[in-house]
RNA sequence: GGGCUCGUAGCUCAGUUGGUUAGAGCGUUACAUUGACAUUGUAAAGGUCCCCCGUUCGAGUCGGGGCGGGCCCACCA
């Protein structure tokens, strides 16, 4: 019984049951695999996507190009390890949940007690949670499950409590005010990204103060002027560079102020009176210019957006009613200078579209620049700095290196308190005054904890190490805290593999957590590639609905053809559009391969009595398929290892088609006893391997009929063998390969007919298709070149045509059509005369020759030499036409 | 406003340190093909490498300026 492979690939039969395969060998988690001691690691944690939504063909393309460095690494050797995860994305997930719940139930979070709705979120988690475990494994996902993790698991809590403390016993965590933006009606804070802008006409007023302070300010919202504690001006500004660091006792509408006039460079002299009234408590920037020049701060306005006590008849009113009195003040007072008209952006809840009050309060902060004792003396922004500059960390593309730099070089303090529920709750405790840290409260009662939760983005910088183990994989010799288990054997990890949108905000703090809780990098290399956008460049989102959901890919092309479509014509660092064609170029791939595979196999009774090569008896086209396999490998190798997966797939892919399908196994057809030919099934074994980290389904679902012991998922990487590269060989067949396809253009162009002895080669019979003339040339290469006459007394026949392939001249007899033959002539004489004098100008400037590396002057001397013998040629053919 | 980035064939994109006549996939056109191939193969057409200036013997590649997209950050007091 021959080996026979299905007529049609179909992936759906297929990669359900490889992936169970797979799964029971236990080969995704390293300690399973049979390695020695001394095999180096090989680590990624998977960049875990949010809770919040099922995967879309960007994280599809996360995954496959992991799984790719994965497998590559497995294959060749490494103890490699990936590991998956999810994140709890606190603030993402409680907004989606929050909005479900009131669209559903028009209850708010409020509504249901704190309680409840965690339970509500769990339940919200564990569904999609299970949804995107499904879609990574059906993409193929070689992650060790025994490894899971999630961010707000009880390990991650444990550690996250951990890292918390020992970052607050070393001072690098305290608890500071900042301004929020809170919104009045939610009775909430916001993130940043949280606000919306809305464009908005609103009055722009020019008033002094009062009659004795020397210079006039604009605002757009005079109520919180009653908090000004100084105003800025440029100190390029000549009008009031006088008045700089001089403080003005004022009376502005019956509240006394002291103003002091201080220099800021970012004041911009020409908008409005090129002074402005700095009001710490109620803008960012303002609350930014009162720590430089450490100014007090005056809260003007309370939770409820109304004025607070103590500032006279204003007290109690709303803003809004506030500003009126204000303006009317300033009105009556004469001191109103102007009022213009402009559109003014008004930061709104994205919520509700309230406006939003900027409010100073108390939260938490990891402290960037403090020097810390545990890192010998470093501040963590320039221990995370350092790892870069020194090389220690480097990004993919290198042009991030910049932009990392320029962000953490600007970096200030991290505020990680958050106001929502659903996260990791602070670890602190409150009584009166009294502070405690910890997981649990103290002895005595009154104790209440922090209601506030964390940054998510705390929990996931610390992921390269809380998934390994940490804390508790840290421990005490000699009286230093060392690694064991997990963390020693796997941390740092080898490549962090994410979005160029999330470097700032996600990268820069897993450095800094890394280097304060391991004390060293946790991961030398980041990768970043680009966005996944929609076939007509936009961005993939849940509210626009463009998104793409990789299962439904894979169920109508496969895993394999999705994931080679996102790989093969996309580059580090630029974003990408998901197409039809691609996908379909990618499915036809597939098929090609499978193919192939069948074609190669139909015939081979028992593969293990397939010989071994015998390099004695090689056919110039075994010669040059193995010397072509062989460089493949190599340069296929050379550019996984360098993150240049879509050129390594472009390679892999001209060989497989151009070399292999096309040429070789086309010859081989001449032969009846081609499919047991060991080269060709060498072939076949080693593109195999290659494509595996590419399209690990297909591939060890024909490895399967090969009759291999191991899994191609655990099976060794090839290793080019040199030998076996010959120039020569590829030359040779490249001559001919040319003149077969010069024969057929001019056969199919009936220019000519079989006549001659050399024809009498190539058409075997005058019926005999191109396909089989094709065969017989390459067959013929078995027993040498030499028996070919190319050159044959056609030449001296009046009507042959002249056919030139790489610098060997041919001529073919046939009936031609004399005017069209030399038009052809003429038209590829003005080419290469045309190219001629090109050339003969640049070899004739002295500077070129004696400038020009020697090896370019010579390649360009001998390429003028072959054009300008080809022209004599073809003026020659000319004359006899 | 600041930083980064992109602009190459009809479309989507490659192009490694400057060095043959700038490439691929899809699309188009021609021819061939029913025994591995939901086709496939062979070829052809198609490009002022966004514009200008400069450096260089030589620029798609390096520098400056401009135009036009995109992303991030800071925001209009």
């Amino acid at each position: 019984m021959a080996i026979e492979l299905e007529k049609n690939y179909n992936p759906k039969d297929v990669e359900d049951k490889i992936y169970k395969e797979w799964l029971d060998s236990g080969f995704f988690n390293p300690d399973n695999l049979d390695l020695p001691e001394t095999a180096p690691s090989y680590t990624i944690v998977l960049p875990p996507p949010n809770i919040t939504d099922k995967l879309h063909v960007g994280h599809a393309s996360t995954l496959a190009i992991e799984d790719l460095l994965i497998r590559f690494h497995r294959m060749n050797g490494y103890r490699a390890l990936w590991i998956p995860g999810t994140d709890h994305a606190a603030i993402a997930t409680q907004n989606a949940v929050e909005k479900k719940i009131f669209r559903e139930e028009g209850k708010t979070r409020h509504d249901l007690g704190r309680e409840v709705f965690l339970g509500r979120l769990n339940d919200f988690v564990k569904v999609t949670q299970a949804t995107i475990l499904n879609q990574s494994a059906r993409m193929g996902s070689s992650m060790d499950w025994s490894r899971l993790a999630f961010t707000l698991d009880e390990p991650r809590q444990k550690a996250v409590q951990a890292m918390f403390l020992k970052m607050y016993e070393q001072g690098a965590i305290y608890r500071g005010e900042r301004i929020v933006n809170w919104c009045p009606r939610c009775k909430s804070t916001l993130a940043d990204d949280e606000v919306e802008y809305k464009e908005q006409a609103a009055k722009f007023y020019t008033f002094k103060y009062s009659a004795d302070f020397p210079m006039a300010i604009s605002t757009t919202r005079p109520e919180t002027k009653l908090g000004d504690t100084a105003v800025a001006v440029n100190p390029k500004d000549e009008r009031y560079k006088q008045y700089i660091g001089q403080t003005f006792a004022v009376d502005f509408c019956g509240v006394p102020l002291n103003i002091k006039v201080i220099a800021d460079r970012n004041v911009e002299m020409e908008f409005g009176t090129g002074a402005l009234g700095v009001t710490p408590a109620h803008s960012m920037v303002d609350w930014q210019m009162a720590q430089t020049n450490d100014l007090p701060v005056i809260k003007v306005i309370d939770e409820n957006a109304n004025i607070r006590e103590g500032f006279g008849r204003f007290s109690g009113m709303t803003a809004m009613e506030a500003r009126a009195a204000v303006v009317a003040d300033l009105n009556a007072a004469g001191l109103m200078i102007k009022e213009d008209e402009i559109a003014n952006n008004l930061s709104v809840c994205y919520r509700c579209d309230t406006g939003i009050e900027p409010l100073p309060s108390k939260q938490w902060f990891v402290a960037v620049d403090k020097p810390l004792a545990n890192m010998n003396g470093q501040s963590l922004k320039q221990a995370a700095i350092a790892a870069a500059e020194k090389g220690d960390i480097k990004f993919i593309p290198d042009r991030f290196n910049k932009r990392y730099l320029d962000w953490m070089n600007n970096l200030r303090d991290w505020c990680i308190s958050r106001q929502i529920w659903f996260g990791h709750r602070i670890p602190v405790w409150y009584k009166g005054e009294e502070i405690y840290v910890g997981e649990n409260a103290p002895e005595g009662s009154d104790w209440t904890q922090d209601p506030d939760t964390l940054d998510t983005w705390f929990s996931s910088g610390m992921w390269t190490f809380s998934t390994l183990g940490w804390p508790d994989n840290m421990e005490m010799v000699d009286g230093k805290m060392v690694k064991k288990g997990d963390l020693l054997k796997f941390h740092p990890t080898q490549v962090l593999e994410t979005g160029y949108e999330i470097l700032t905000l996600w990268v820069s703090r897993m450095i800094m957590m890394s280097l304060f809780a391991v004390g060293e990098i946790p991961f030398s290399d980041v990768y970043l590639h680009g966005m996944v956008l929609d076939k007509n460049g936009k961005k993939m989102s849940k509210s626009k609905g463009n998104g793409v959901d990789p299962l439904d890919v894979i169920a109508t092309a496969g895993a394999d053809a999705l994931r080679l479509s996102l790989m093969v014509g996309s580059t580090p660092g630029n974003d990408t559009r998901f197409s039809e064609e691609r996908l379909e170029s990618a499915k036809n791939f597939v098929n090609k391969l499978w193919n192939i595979s069948r074609y190669v196999l139909s015939g081979v009774e028992d593969i293990r009595a397939v010989g071994e090569i015998n390099s004695a008896e090689l056919t110039v086209a075994d010669a040059w398929i193995l010397s072509r396999l062989n460089k493949t490998i190599t340069d296929f190798s050379e550019r996984i290892t360098r993150y240049e997966f879509s050129l390594a797939g472009e390679t892999l892919r001209d060989f497989t088609l151009n070399d292999l399908a096309d040429w070789y196994l086309e010859a081989s057809k001449f032969d009846n006893s081609a499919q047991k030919n060991p080269v060709l099934i060498h072939a076949l074994k080693t593109i195999l391997k290659l494509w595996h980290p590419f399209m690990p389904f297909i591939t060890e679902n024909i490895w399967s009929y090969l009759g291999e012991e191991k899994m191609l998922l655990v099976s060794a990487w090839p290793i080019a063998d040199n030998t076996l590269i010959n120039d020569e060989a590829e030359n040779n067949f490249a001559l001919v390969r040319d003149l077969i396809v010069a024969i057929r253009n001019a056969r199919s162009e009936n220019k000519i007919e079989p006549a001659t002895k050399v024809k009498a080669l190539m058409f075997a019979g005058d019926k005999t298709e191109l396909l089989k003339t094709q065969s017989a040339i390459i067959s013929s290469l078995r027993t040498g070149l030499s028996e070919i006459e190319f050159v044959g007394e056609a030449q001296k026949i009046a009507d042959a045509i002249f056919v030139s392939v790489a610098g060997v001249e041919i001529y073919l007899l046939g009936g031609i059509d004399k005017d069209k033959e030399r038009e052809r002539l003429n038209k590829e004489k003005e080419n290469l005369s045309k190219l001629i004098t090109n050339l003969s100008g640049r070899l004739a400037n002295e500077e070129f020759v004696a400038r020009a590396p020697e090896k370019i002057v010579a390649a360009e001397k001998e390429k003028l030499a072959n054009w300008q013998s080809d022209l004599e040629k073809i003026e020659e053919k000319l004359k006899t036409l």
